[in-house]
DNA sequence: GTCTATATCCAGATAGAC
DNA sequence: GTCTATCTGGATATAGAC
């Protein structure tokens, strides 16, 4: 919009995402403190005082990166919570996107690290702490909800749904680093053998 | 052996061992690299310099954590391979013994943190990355063996047992991951949940 | 064995030219 | 918008006294 066409320089927006990627790529990789500005400069192409001119600093970028990949996760939950389908296969969907998602999708893998990674730690801006404190305890609050709806429905496993939603966000954390850690390769288990964690009857595949 | 009693210095081995678990709630918690060594002095009340008496840098003391770890959970698979029970009943004690380290024990849990990090992190010292590719992979591959020889037996599900071991590990790591994160307000998951990802004829508890 | 300097380096952040 | 140069702080590691 009222840009001058023949410049090559990138619009403020089109920056900001390189480095948001590539910082992703890193802090994923390194953790935050081990992430030198002049990597993420690098890997984008560009000089370290640059970065300066998008972020104001190194911590700047991480936060955005954490409040980014909850702002995705939480849309995800609001729309599942509203679908009109029965718990159990709430949770068998959300089970398959999350899966799905790392598969295609290494950045979904990476993010889902950086969260646990940040989650995990005392290293990380304040800022990062309130918004991680508040905004994961709604991604399991969700979950956990689902899965006493499902037992109210005699669907799901009849126990403490606070347990099962900390095995569920478990697993896709566990997923999620081998992922990162395996690359390509990685191939999911089926979710049908997740939910076996979850269902109260099993359904018999075989016969 | 041959030592002046009256003195409270501690002796080379006492001083290294504080300095080890020092480093291990740090390097858990705050990565490799923010973890200063000051911090690590600190926590064991001593003076930053005379950590570099006991080991000579950072990294060495990050390396032998890792080492460490390594031996006591190989130690603890070569004992579990040796036993003379069914695969299945295999899978059941490692899963339990885990989980059981894990609730009782802290250090356990921030272990199998530190483990997961070093192994996703490409910030760690060469020979740890050396030592992890190396030992890590004996890890799954003992859980993988157990569990083909769980098919063969019929008790085992019949899916890659590759990909079995990895969700064995996964489910581990997260849940050492919650441990860490929850305190000591962490309640394990039952082993009989856990088992439902593994064996083909899932027990019928109720009635 | 232990501490207090301190040398050295390196990374984050800023300033100012183009 | 972009780069180069630089200021500044802080962390690793060493030296040397006690």
């Amino acid at each position: 919009m009222g840009r001058n066409p023949e410049k090559n320089q990138k619009t403020r927006e089109d920056r900001r995402t390189q480095i948001l990627t590539a910082s992703l790529r890193l802090f994923s990789a390194r953790g935050l403190s081990a992430t030198k500005v002049t990597d993420i400069a690098a890997a984008v192409g560009i000089s370290q005082g640059l970065v300066y001119h998008y972020f104001g600093s190194k911590e700047e970028i991480y936060i955005a990166l954490i409040a980014g990949a909850f702002e995705r996760l939480n849309g995800a939950a609001r729309e599942l919570e509203a679908l009109a389908i029965v718990p159990r296969d709430k949770i068998k969907m959300a089970l398959g996107g999350l899966l799905k998602d790392l598969v295609e999708n290494e950045d979904a893998a990476r993010t889902q690290l950086l969260l646990s990674q940040a989650t995990a730690s005392e290293a990380i801006p304040d800022a990062a702490r309130k918004l991680m404190e508040r905004e994961n305890r709604k991604l399991y609050a969700v979950i956990a909800s689902i899965m006493r709806a499902g037992q109210e429905d005699g669907d799901l496993l009849d126990h403490d749904a606070d347990q099962l939603a900390i095995l569920f966000w478990s697993t896709i954390k566990g997923l999620a680093f081998h992922r990162v850690v395996q690359g390509a390769g990685f191939k999911a288990p089926p979710v049908a053998m997740l939910m076996r964690l979850f269902l109260e009857e099993i359904p018999r595949p075989h016969g």
